[in-house]
DNA sequence: GTCTATATACAGATAGAC
DNA sequence: GTCTATCTGTATATAGAC
């Protein structure tokens, strides 16, 4: 975290580690202040309420995906694109093991208030089912996209859940390599897991 | 909830669904007292703390899902054993759309947190995820049985998240649909759905 | 814009009368 | 065993000096 960032942006980041590390409603705005470097009353210049905060994250969060997507987006094949996505399951796969899926424990723990903060979390998810949909419609699924995008989604967070309530990486490596198979079953092509770029932006990874 | 029932009894029922809607860490031992009808004061009595009261939930929940799991297991067939735990997830759809499945909240939840609770909790997946696999191994898939468990639980609690997520039941009965055709090209068997008995225990459903 | 001090509310937990 | 009253800590949020 460096120290000459505008104090927003520290806050905002500060409080994307620790909701995803504790929840949001277990993590504090004294948590959030300190671990941004921010003395607890001047929290409340630049958010409101810790509502707002929680809206601020999940919108950061919305915004790394919308452009991680974008990019993602760029490569040829749809297969690929939709193999990209998985392999990056695998990344900071320690973290995720320890915290599981930042946005998975989102929409779970909101989804059970209500409100603009659930229906954002609930936003977040939809555009990656919506845009693993529309890999599988380049593909040429068309009547099927749907349900092979809830479908991929829905293992990957089923995965993510394993992972982290056994707290063991393994779960998510085993059940990418199905993932895989299950891709090559349905295209009737080979799918090699492609290299992520590692050097691009660290901080930004999944599961921090 | 009958007015004649033990106290320590109600206490628990009225924390297993409060949790279940609210989450452990939202849900007060003042609701929980209300709800139960007992004074706030005298929860203590039974329940030394909160987290002890969390403990005799996820044991309540245990004990259910072990008599559930021992009477599925007399059903002759092991793939409709299978079928029957995939086709449960079903009952009560709108309970879950609404807050989630009980089990895969509590991991997701507690998970993060670590301690006694966490671990319960993720007894609780584990047992169910060590059932499937003996299913499996009793199908013939000797190697391939933990796997396929994995697989097969790993899909339903996904798909428990996205109907959760989107408060949508039907999300979750495509994916059953889904899965008892995975079942089928798995074991190159028919599989039919299983008709599940109402009459018997409404109220140790799964999702309550 | 920044930060200290504090108000307010409510959580978990306890004391002790009955 | 039961329940009222209350302690204590801590969370969100505010007031107001600088």
């Amino acid at each position: 975290m460096p120290r000459k960032t505008d104090k927003r942006v520290r806050l905002i980041e500060a409080a994307k580690t620790l909701i995803h590390q504790q929840g949001f409603n277990l993590t504090t705005l004294a948590d959030i202040a300190q671990e941004a470097d921010v003395p607890l009353g001047n929290v409340y210049y630049y958010f409101k309420t810790k509502e707002a905060i929680g809206m601020a994250v999940i919108e950061k969060r919305a915004g790394e995906w919308a452009e991680r997507l974008a990019s993602w987006s760029e490569i040829a094949d749809p297969l690929t694109r939709l193999m990209t996505m998985v392999k990056y399951g695998l990344e900071n796969l320690e973290v995720t093991a320890r915290f599981g899926c930042p946005i998975g424990g989102l929409c779970q723990e909101l989804g059970k208030q209500g409100g603009p903060l659930s229906d954002l979390a609930a936003k977040l998810l939809h555009d990656v089912l919506q845009w693993s949909e529309e890999q599988f419609r380049a593909l040429g699924f068309e009547d099927k996209a749907p349900g092979l995008a809830l479908n991929l989604i829905s293992s990957i967070q089923g995965m993510f859940l394993l992972t982290h309530t056994f707290k063991d990486p393994k779960f998510a490596q085993r059940q990418c390599e199905e993932l895989r198979a299950w891709l090559e079953l349905l295209t009737n092509r080979k799918v090699q897991m492609p290299e992520v770029a590692h050097a691009t932006n660290r901080e930004e990874a999944f599961a921090d």
